[in-house]
DNA sequence: GGGACCCTCCCCCGGCAGAGGGAGGGGAAA
DNA sequence: TTTCCCCTCCCTCTGCCGGGGGAGGGTCCC
C-alpha cells in the first residue's frame, strides 16, 4: 500500500488529488496539509512513502520542506504551477524524484506516485530535455552568456533606464552602454532594448514591483 | 438546479471543484473544458447558469473569454491563483461576479456559486479592499484613464511589439500606432516604450511568462 | 609572447521613436 | 445641433537607438 501526504495550500487542489488517488488501488491518502511546517510534523507522524509536495505554499515553501527532510524521507514528488527553471532545478537537486506542472492529466500524476514508490521518476519531456541540456553543460539560463558587466547594463535596461542614464548611473560613455546593449540583444536573441527588458524581467533580474523606482530606492 | 461550467486547464483543479460541486445540492456540474475556446462553445451548447474561469490558460486565456462572452452569460466566478491587481480589476470589469483565488476554501467556492445564481458577488477580504480603495480614489488605476484602444496597444507593448508589428497585428498605419503610443505615454507619465511596457507588465495587462511569446496572442 | 575575452570608447549611418501640430469621421451626450 | 471624445491618418523634426565597423588596454592562460 502506497501511503500519500499531500502538501498544497489550495484546499480545491488537495481535494481533487484526494479524489484522484483514493480510486487508486494499493494507494491511499495518509494525509493532507497546507503548509511547509505541518509537512514536517506530518511526515514524522505519518511516515508516508511518497509526499506530493507544493513549492509556492506561504510561510515555509517547497524547497525549505525539501532542504529539512531527514535522510529517512518519503519520495518526493513536486507537483506547482510555478515554472522558473532554477526552482525545478533546485527542487531536484535537493531530492525530489519527479517534477510536475499542475497542468498535468492526472494519469501522470498517479503514474507518478506510483512509479515514486519504486524510486522511480516521471518528467514532462520539457523538463527532462532541460535536465539533459543541463547535463551536457549546456546553460537553460539565458542570462548566463552574459558578462558580468552586461548583466548590470540589462538590470539597468530592465528597469527602463535610458542609455544615457544608464551611462550616468555606472560611470560610462555613452557609447560602451550602446556597445553591451548590442552585445546583450545579440545574445539574448532579441531585437530591441524593450524585449530585452521583459527577458530581465522573466529571468528574475529585477522584480517587477521595483522595476521603475528609483535605483536607491 | 444551478448548472455549472468548470473552466480550467489544470485536470486536478477541475477533478477537485467536480467533486466538491456534485456533492452540493441544486448543484450539478454542466460540464468542463481546458481552455477559452472549448468554453464560448460549451457556453452556447449548454447554456451554464455560472461558469468558474480559471484567468490562466494556454492560448485564449479568461479574460479573452470575458471579453468575447455575449449578453446572454452565465455569472462568471473567476479562480484563479493570479493575483496581479490589474487583471482582478480587468476581470471585475468585464463582469465577472466573483474573483477568489485558488487558495480559497471550498466552502467559500460554493458559497460563490450560489451566490453567483443569484447575480451576487463573494470575494476575498483583500479584494473587495482593494474595490473599496479604488472607489475612493485613493490608489487610482494607472490603465483606467486608457482608452480601450490604448489598452491594446499597450498590451502589444507588454509584449516587445514594435510600432510596425502592432500596426500589422491591429491592421491599423504605423501613424496611428504612434499617436496612441505618445498619449500612452503622455497618459501613464513615462518617457519610453520600455517604461510604458514594464507599466503594462506590472499591472498584468500580459503575463510576463508570455510576454515575448508568439505574435497573434 | 600570442590568444582569447572583457571593458572601454570612437566613427558612420539608416531608421525607428517620440514630440508637436493638423485634420477628418463617427458616436454619444448635452 | 453643437460639443466632446475617440479613432484614424498625415507631416515635420529632433534625437536616440541599433548595426557595423575599428581600436586600445586590461587580465588570464597556454
Amino acid at each position: 500500500m502506497i501511503r500519500v501526504l499531500i502538501v498544497d495550500d489550495h484546499e480545491v487542489v488537495r481535494q481533487g488529488l484526494r479524489f484522484v488517488l483514493d480510486q487508486e488501488d494499493g494507494v491511499e491518502v495518509a494525509g493532507e496539509c497546507a503548509n511547509g511546517e505541518q509537512a514536517l510534523a506530518l511526515t514524522r507522524a505519518l511516515r508516508p512513502s511518497v509526499m506530493l509536495l507544493d513549492l509556492v505554499m506561504p510561510g515555509m515553501d517547497g524547497l525549505d520542506v525539501l532542504r529539512r527532510l531527514g535522510d529517512d524521507r518519503p519520495a518526493v514528488i513536486v507537483l506547482t504551477s510555478f515554472h522558473e527553471d532554477e526552482r525545478i532545478l533546485e527542487a531536484i537537486r535537493l531530492g525530489a524524484l519527479s517534477y510536475l506542472p499542475k497542468t498535468t492529466a492526472v494519469d501522470r500524476v498517479v503514474e507518478a506516485v506510483r512509479a515514486a514508490a519504486h524510486g522511480g521518476s516521471v518528467l514532462e519531456p520539457r523538463i527532462a530535455g532541460l535536465l539533459v541540456r543541463r547535463m551536457r553543460g549546456e546553460r537553460p539560463d539565458p542570462l548566463s552568456v552574459l558578462t558580468p558587466r552586461e548583466r548590470e547594463v540589462l538590470t539597468a535596461l530592465a528597469r527602463g533606464r535610458s542609455n544615457v542614464e544608464i551611462a550616468r548611473s555606472l560611470s560610462l560613455g555613452r557609447e560602451t552602454v550602446k556597445t553591451h546593449v548590442s552585445s546583450i540583444l545579440a545574445k539574448l536573441g532579441v531585437t530591441d532594448r524593450t524585449q530585452a527588458a521583459i527577458v530581465g524581467l522573466q529571468q528574475g533580474l529585477v522584480p517587477l514591483d521595483e522595476a521603475l523606482l528609483d535605483p536607491d530606492g
